[in-house]
DNA sequence: TTGCTCCTCACGTCACGTGAGGTGGC
DNA sequence: TTGCTCCTCACGTCACGTGAGGTGGC
């Protein structure tokens, strides 16, 4: 027979687990003493020790191994407790793999929509190329943009290759039923359910960069309006607003922080 | 402002978890009634219990959460907590894999090691054909071969086709210094470290099968001797021990209901 | 008064690890 | 006496769930 700190180096298990297993029953030393409270471990302990380490090893938790060593008579008797095991781990790892995807697809995420680096607020003017693009067009109010937006992400998927922008249709600023659309750039052409996926023209543009709160939007598109008209051109809808940074989809940013272009094409250009 | 129960609904949380996250400082109301202790919630708390909801079907615990919210300023600054997110759930997967590979790998070795149906202890005289074998050849005493037949089965793996059995070539018994072999019936000719993959000869042999505790073999030994000599037939080393039912890996199952096969083939049969 | 919503303890979960404080024999 | 091995509490972990017992306004 072994005090506990011999047997715990033949069985691999520390002190404390072995007292555990005592506590609960599980292993139980083959002799205890009255006076001193001293546990002996034999080689019977032993084996139960190991087939302890060995159900352990394959998942099953110390209240499951004590019915199973209560109730098996012989390792065949396992075999079901087993089966159901292997399963049970099975939807945990699915569980997992979940997880790993929610996270990867936020991910990507992220990386579609890294803010370039950009020049402070100038307004330029520029010759855009047309672009290829997936959008979803909507009539309701601006506060579902950011809502949009994720949708869009989720079903573009991996065909989405640049940050998003929206599209305003109407000529004035509107509170309700305002006709705009959230796009996302796009990989190839594809048919993607609910989303239009199509050619945007390009052309002469001018843009400026807006730094801030949306709620200040409307200084920054009467500078680029006026610019516009000195550079005597007239809009053509849509406008482009495109989210450099936004609000993000779990952390809402310092709205100080925000930037956002707002391109506008000459008619004709 | 809502009440905690309103909240609960809109938020898709228990009123538990809310109070818990109160408790944590992880999502404080954003007014409490000094009276009456209760919580109110508006629409600051539903934005943070939804990045709260998001990390959480990330995998983050309310701990990491907690930290994440408080030190990330926007969505972009996640991005490094997220990736190392993802190689841990990675290496939580392997694990729960390992648990399923140690468990499929027993399932296998208790179906290939199932108890054919046999009659009882009766002494058969029968032709049997040769076989395909690995074998572990072993100079010792017969306790170590419990953990040289785990030994066999973890090397030959997916070649194994049947349950173990035992080859003595001692004329005699011997408690130490035992010349003995552990093999498995093999599915086809392969070479593996440590292991002697040959065919076991056929031919006239005599078996019985023992019921009950290896102490006990020493007798249905000299029952199946004598058979042989009133039969007029001499037996040829090694002499085969097959156990049908024995120990078990993890459940040391009653020696009452072990049976092994004994089967010694006779001289030019 | 009953019912409803809210509140605050306090305990349980799982498998031990981490002390604290104490003991008996070499 | 010091050092070593052993002992028994008791608390902490993680994210709440499950009561128990009580309150204030409709």
């Amino acid at each position: 027979v072994l005090s506990i700190g011999e047997f715990s180096h033949v069985a691999h298990l520390t002190i404390k687990a072995l007292r555990h297993y005592h506590d609960q029953g599980l292993l139980v030393p083959e002799l205890v003493d009255e006076e001193t409270g001293y546990r002996y471990y034999g080689p019977g302990s032993l084996e139960r020790a190991r087939a302890i380490q060995a159900l352990k090893e394959m998942g099953f938790s110390l209240a499951e191994i004590a019915t199973l060593l209560a109730e098996a008579a012989d390792d065949a008797d396992l075999g079901a407790a087993l089966a159901r095991k292997v399963a049970q781990i099975e939807t945990e790892i699915k569980e997992q793999k979940l997880m790993q995807k929610r996270i990867r697809e936020f991910l990507d995420f992220l990386k579609e929509s890294e803010e370039p680096a950009y020049a402070g607020e100038i307004i330029a003017e520029e010759q855009v190329p047309e672009m290829l693009v997936l959008g979803l067009r909507h009539q309701g109010s601006y506060q579902e943009i950011g809502r949009l937006i994720g949708m869009v992400f989720r079903k573009a998927g991996r065909h989405a290759a640049g940050g998003p922008f929206c599209l305003y249709y109407d000529g004035e600023y509107k509170e309700d039923g305002a006709d705009f659309e959230v796009c996302v750039p796009a990989r190839a052409r594809v048919g993607i359910e609910g989303l239009d996926c199509r050619t945007l023209a390009g052309g002469r543009a001018f843009t400026l960069i807006h730094n801030g709160s949306y709620e200040t939007l409307g200084t920054s598109y009467a500078k680029l309006f006026e610019h516009l008209r000195k550079a005597g051109a007239s809009l053509e809808l849509p406008i482009r607003e495109t989210y450099l940074k936004g609000p993000g989809i779990i952390i809402r940013g310092d709205p100080a922080r925000y930037r956002t272009r707002l391109m506008v094409m000459a008619k004709g250009g």
